[in-house]
RNA sequence: GCGCCCGUAGCUCAACGGAUAGAGCAACGGCCUUCUAAGCCGUAGGUUGCAGGUUCGAGCCCUGCCGGGCGCGCCA
């Protein structure tokens, strides 16, 4: 249920009757403080303009015929003409219980999630990190909301670059005969068959004539190809199954997927007179791209010599989508120096007719991740940094604190806990922030246990577990009523009913800090529940206890099921 | 030169055109014989880069500056 949503719909149906234009909403929004209620409608202010009349008075009329008695208990105007609701505690706690954050509202939209997408040439690195958790995390809460989800991995497997490393393979064949200890580490491979391509000649010859080959498809070439593609994909896997990442082999939707696609879609832009050459190349230039001084920034989909580019390649994705996938929509959880790429794309494929029109194609940038020095994250010595190896690195910075919050534990179950401590750790640090502006990454913040952390919220549900443990209650078992007495059980009961509000939020701009703005909330509001209302203590009457027992299980469910959408694991003690 | 993004407390970050711009860290002061103190409660900290404009109402929208980042025909 998304209360915010409900009373939306029921005082904009109001407005209407007291004359409102349809382009007139109640603006429904949670409270900005806690004298005006819980929830408070902006609308009628615009709505006065547009019916010129005084807002208040409009604001008295719409309390005549709005009736939400079964929900709020006041209603009253404020201000220059809010409406402050103030939901009624009968409704919260009855409504608390079953509206948790189980229920899947029916949606009907088949949605393209393009993330990831790493050079297969090399090993993912910490540039692959964003894309792949914030894409992940988009995905989960679509299909959380009934949505049809369809993950592309459109993975790098093509290029000129492939032929360096086939031509390294075959001399390390000739040589050895024998290659899958050299591909075990990607990035050296690389780095040896780069090393050669610059200094030897011969080889920078050799590696040439293999791009020819492999494109004209040679038999030979197309296996060692394969082969490595087929390392590289491991490595991947790995590195997924170790951030808890949903993206399988079935995902994968590489680059080179589409090359039988890429001389029609040119051939089809000239028939439609969309493409000019110029300068021996294939070109768009699309009057939307006009720049100031009348020059227009081109769209260039075939180079001279008949090669084709990333562009040919999207505008290939884009048609497949749109008419083999079916999509309603496609988010692009790409970096955000591609803005101007993805805008002259998505334009070119609909005037192309490549995509339907309804389509709704949405790019989602971020902003790199830098170091403590707000420069490019990098290795000491200026390196790039594999994903793999920030990965282990969080693992055994938690394991350490583990061990020195909690030494009695087990070490297999220390080392349990510092893997989903330290990988959530991670994630929840590049998750909570706003993706559109670049981030500083810091073990000590994210690590530090504190604050507005992955640990926080699993602390919070550990210690929830922890009571369940103590109580001996089973509770899934428990149904007695919800009452709602203190303050802050009133709080956390609200909060945990705008659940949906939050995930609402995620889809509709692709940003899943909303969530975890959320879910810090909903902990914060926990704790201080725990302090000021004692569970199991001696003293607190059956019924209290229950009921009490009951929120802090709707806490619990929660926590794991946003954590969950956010691809983080939550913890039995910790 | 043109274009896009960013500029909010000492630091890291929020803020869905709405009321007195919020958190956390760091600082200072309280709270553990009692459900995990990885916690809770409190104090202090701001001319939202600058200047105009639109609006009943602007951190958010528009224009112009300043500062930072990134793009701009044959890499992806």
């Amino acid at each position: 249920m998304n209360i915010r949503q409900l009373l939306d719909d029921r005082i904009t149906a109001a407005l209407h009757t007291l004359g409102a234009p349809d382009t007139v909403t109640a603006i429904v929004k949670p409270s900005a403080r806690p004298e005006f209620g819980d929830y408070q409608a902006n609308g009628v202010m615009a709505a006065a303009k547009q019916l010129k009349t005084n807002p208040r008075e409009l604001a008295t009329r719409l309390l005549e015929v709005l009736d939400l008695s079964d929900l709020a208990d006041k209603l009253e105007v404020a201000g220059p003409g809010f409406i402050n609701i103030h939901l009624k505690n009968t409704w919260l706690s009855e409504t608390v219980g079953r509206a948790s954050a189980r229920q899947l509202t029916p949606n009907s939209q088949t949605i393209v999630v393009d993330y990831s997408g790493p050079n297969l040439a090399k090993e993912m690195h910490v540039g692959h990190l964003r894309s792949t958790i914030i894409g992940d995390a988009v995905a989960r809460v679509l299909e959380f909301q009934g949505h049809k989800v369809i993950r592309q991995n459109h993975v790098g497997d093509w290029g000129t670059q492939f032929g360096m490393l086939i031509a390294h393979m075959v001399s390390l064949k000739a040589h050895s005969g024998e290659l899958s200890m050299q591909l075990a580490d990607l990035e050296t491979f690389y780095r040896e068959a780069k090393k050669r391509f610059d200094d030897e000649p011969d080889f920078a010859d050799a590696a040439r004539d293999y791009v020819v080959k492999l494109q004209s498809g040679d038999a030979e070439c197309l296996g060692l190809w394969q082969q490595f593609i087929d390392t590289s994909l491991r490595h991947c896997e790995e590195v997924y199954a170790r951030l808890g990442v949903h993206l399988t082999r079935a995902d994968v939707m590489p680059e080179s997927a589409y090359n039988a696609d890429l001389a029609n879609i040119v051939s089809e832009l000239q028939e439609k007179g969309l493409l000019v050459e110029d300068q021996g190349a294939q070109c768009a230039f699309l009057d939307e791209f006009k720049n100031k001084d009348g020059s227009i920034t081109p769209i260039i989909v075939q180079k001279t010599g008949g090669g084709y580019l990333y562009a040919t390649t999207d505008l290939a994705a884009l048609r497949y989508r749109s008419g083999v996938l079916n999509i309603d929509r496609a988010l692009y959880f790409t970096d955000a120096r591609q803005a101007l790429h993805f805008q002259q794309v998505f334009l070119l494929a609909r005037k192309a007719g490549f995509v339907r029109e309804d389509i709704s194609l949405e790019h989602m940038p971020f902003g790199n991740m830098l170091g403590a020095d707000g420069k490019p994250f990098k290795t000491r010595s200026g390196g790039t940094v594999k994903l793999v190896d920030l990965l282990v690195e969080a693992e055994e910075r938690a394991f350490i604190l583990v061990t020195d919050k909690n030494p009695e534990l087990g070490e297999a179950e220390r080392h349990d806990i510092a893997r989903t401590v330290g990988i959530g750790a991670v994630k929840y640090a590049d998750l909570s922030k706003n993706r559109n502006s670049d981030y500083i990454f810091n073990w000590e913040t994210m690590l530090s246990f504190e604050g507005n952390t992955a640990p926080y919220l699993q602390y919070a549900y550990a210690r929830i577990k922890s009571i369940f443990r103590r109580s001996g209650v089973d509770a899934e078992a428990i149904s007695s009523p919800i009452s709602l007495q203190e303050s802050a059980e009133r709080t956390l009961a609200m909060k945990l009913l705008q659940f949906t509000e939050a995930t609402d939020s995620v889809v509709k701009e692709g940003l899943p800090n909303h969530l975890c703005t959320y879910l810090y909330e909903l902990a914060g509001n926990f704790m201080s529940f725990y302090e000021a209302c004692p569970i199991l203590k001696e003293g607190v009457a059956e019924e209290v206890r229950s009921s009490r027992l009951q929120l802090a299980n709707l806490t619990a469910q929660t926590l794991q099921t946003g954590l969950g959408l956010l691809g983080i694991g939550v913890l039995e003690r910790m």
